[in-house]
DNA sequence: ATGGCTAACATGGTTAGA
């Protein structure tokens, strides 16, 4: 991997405080330079800086008390943070967006959206075509441009361990998919696609049941580029291996390297 | 069968996740 690679990943930690052993061991093998956190459920007063500068991170954070939470991390300056979605009045911390080198990066944690036909999902639903609009936005400004994060939709039945199961329930059902094909109709690509991947890849495995020992999972993590800079991604790949560490997150985390030279 | 884990806030039991 080139020595100047753009390696841009998102973890969903389901807390950063219970998790920061698990981020410190990640890094120290990982090649990530810039991530994406989703779930830190901290306060921005009670974000632990100091400990996230001593892994050799900066960057910003947008958070909460109890739910949500958002941070934008990386080892080169992160410029011009914008928190939440402007103009649109979201009481939830769910995104934050930054410039490194040169690369526009929206961090974004999906509603969940609890079940199909819930207020919670209609929440989903509008709060994913208010997304739509600003992605469409900062596309126009930023050529290269990423979203990553938990998007809480799995794009495609390949992306579920039993599609029969699943089928119509919240995740996977056909308005969420429309959703986040629209926003992948502004040229976005999902660049774990663009690469030969091994059979059943999930980034979330539910914490009951064994799930992940059966690889009962689903893959609801994405890296989402643009076209100019999708075209300089060399490898995309979900790294299951914090998965298996004691007291993990739900989530694995994902990672997309791009070549900015080439 | 609406269970099954985990975390926050709280300190028993609810809310929420996905």
């Amino acid at each position: 991997m080139s020595r100047d690679a753009l390696v841009l990943g998102t973890w969903n930690v389901n807390s950063l405080r219970v998790r920061l052993p698990h981020l410190e061991q990640w890094l120290a093998t990982s090649p990530v330079n810039v991530l994406g956190l989703q779930e830190t459920k901290t306060v921005d007063g009670d974000f632990p800086a100091g400990e996230i500068a001593r892994l050799g991170l900066g960057g910003e954070w947008h958070g909460q008390r109890t739910y949500n939470g958002v941070a934008l991390l990386a080892r080169d300056p992160v410029a011009d943070v914008v928190k939440g979605i402007p103009g649109y009045g979201d009481e939830q911390a769910r995104v934050i967006a930054g410039t490194v080198r040169g690369v526009r990066i929206i961090d974004v944690y999906v509603p969940n959206g609890q079940a199909v036909g819930s207020d919670k999902y209609g929440y989903k639903l509008e709060w994913l075509a208010r997304l739509r609009d600003y992605v469409a936005a900062e596309m126009a400004a930023h050529p290269r441009l990423a979203i990553v994060g938990d998007y809480n939709i799995a794009p495609d039945d390949a992306d579920v361990h039993d599609p029969v199961a699943w089928a119509g329930q919240v995740l996977v059902s056909d308005a969420e998919r429309s959703a986040l094909a629209a926003l992948l109709s502004l040229g976005l690509d999902d660049v774990f696609r663009r690469f030969q991947q091994p059979e059943k890849t999930y980034s979330w495995w539910d914490y009951r049941g064994g799930s992940f020992r059966r690889n009962a999972g689903l893959r609801i993590d994405l890296i989402l580029a643009s076209p100019a800079l999708a075209a300089h991604c060399t490898g995309c790949w979900v790294d299951a291996e914090p998965r298996r560490w004691e007291r993990p997150s739900d989530h694995a985390p994902v990672v997309a390297a791009f070549d900015l030279t080439a």
